[in-house]
DNA sequence: CTCGACTCCTGCTGGC
DNA sequence: TGCCAGCAGGAGTCGA
């Protein structure tokens, strides 16, 4: 689920529901994730306030009084399953194997964070370190700042040979990036996904880069609509997959292209081991 | 340095 | 119906 807008949307929920208010239980069940997490994660919780949330790449950072913030990244299966206390929802009850922390707030909301395949991490770090946090030191810039400009984006694509594709999943490039939003951003701006990245500038990446930016917004203000107000306890992924246009639709008819035998239609190819869904008359050479 | 392959882990889907 | 291969939104690490 958690490329950037899945997080962000996320974030926010964390944000309406917890920010402002006090931890009053927390509990570890599970501390062996993508790496361990830190022996005293449950007793800085415990007991915290929490004073505000921010977003970097697929990060959420959750600040909390005394200067540490939590550092949490999803993984591929990580959700926050948010609930009030005492509630007997069934989707609940079924996440709780995965749930690997809890944690109750002081007006009776339980906020977990459950992950089934454990590619999730969780750190804490000095708030006013936050940035240099070795999972965050190298990050590229965020994709919807107005500091991410074609000029930018050539630059850093400047003498990579390898695909544009990989490029674009290659986090020190951009940040918050995922599978989906490359194939969905390419396939927008008419760039094939195996391009040579040094060969997407200048005119490419002036296309490219505002497709980004559109891609991204768009899905927000989806995920947005549907979540609003707290996190799925499902996971879903509000409706913007709905509006995918061509990841996920192998063999379906290209949604800018006339029939065949104009355009054959979405093809699948894999690159470096993961899909890529493309246009192959749009998105061509 | 740069790149692709491999790896971690669980769950679900689709084909036989 | 049951079983199993293949695939899934990420990204660090390793060897070429």
């Amino acid at each position: 689920m958690p490329e950037l807008p899945e997080v962000e949307t996320v974030m926010r929920g964390l944000r309406a529901r917890l920010q402002g208010r006090l931890i009053q239980r927390a509990e570890v069940r599970r501390p062996d994730l993508r790496w361990p997490m830190p022996a005293g994660l449950q007793g800085r919780l415990t007991g915290a306030a929490v004073l505000g949330f921010r977003r970097r790449a697929k990060y959420i950072l959750m600040r909390l009084d005394g200067g540490d913030s939590v550092l949490l990244h999803l993984g591929m299966s990580g959700r926050m399953l948010i609930r009030r206390r005492g509630a007997n929802d069934p989707e609940a009850a079924g996440s709780v194997l995965h749930e690997h922390v809890e944690m109750e707030t002081d007006d009776g909301w339980l906020v977990g964070f459950v992950d089934p395949r454990r590619f999730g991490s969780i750190d804490l770090v000095r708030t006013e370190a936050e940035d240099t946090h070795r999972l965050l030191a190298g990050l590229g810039p965020e994709p919807l700042d107005d500091a991410f400009t074609p000029a930018v984006l050539s630059s850093a694509l400047a003498g990579r040979r390898t695909p544009i594709k990989a490029a674009l999943l290659d986090q020190r490039v951009v940040a918050g990036l995922g599978n989906i939003y490359v194939c969905e951003a390419l396939f927008r701006a008419g760039i094939a996904p195996t391009r040579l990245a040094s060969d997407v500038a200048g005119a490419q990446a002036a296309r490219l880069v505002p497709e980004i930016k559109a891609t991204l917004e768009e899905a927000i203000a989806a995920g947005g609509s549907s979540l609003r107000d707290y996190v799925q306890p499902d996971g879903e992924l509000g409706y913007f997959q709905h509006a995918w246009r061509v990841y996920g639709r192998e063999g379906e008819a290209c949604p800018a292209c006339p029939g065949p035998p104009i355009c054959p239609g979405i093809q699948r190819v894999v690159q470096s081991g993961r899909s890529t869904f493309l246009c192959p008359r749009l998105q061509a050479g």
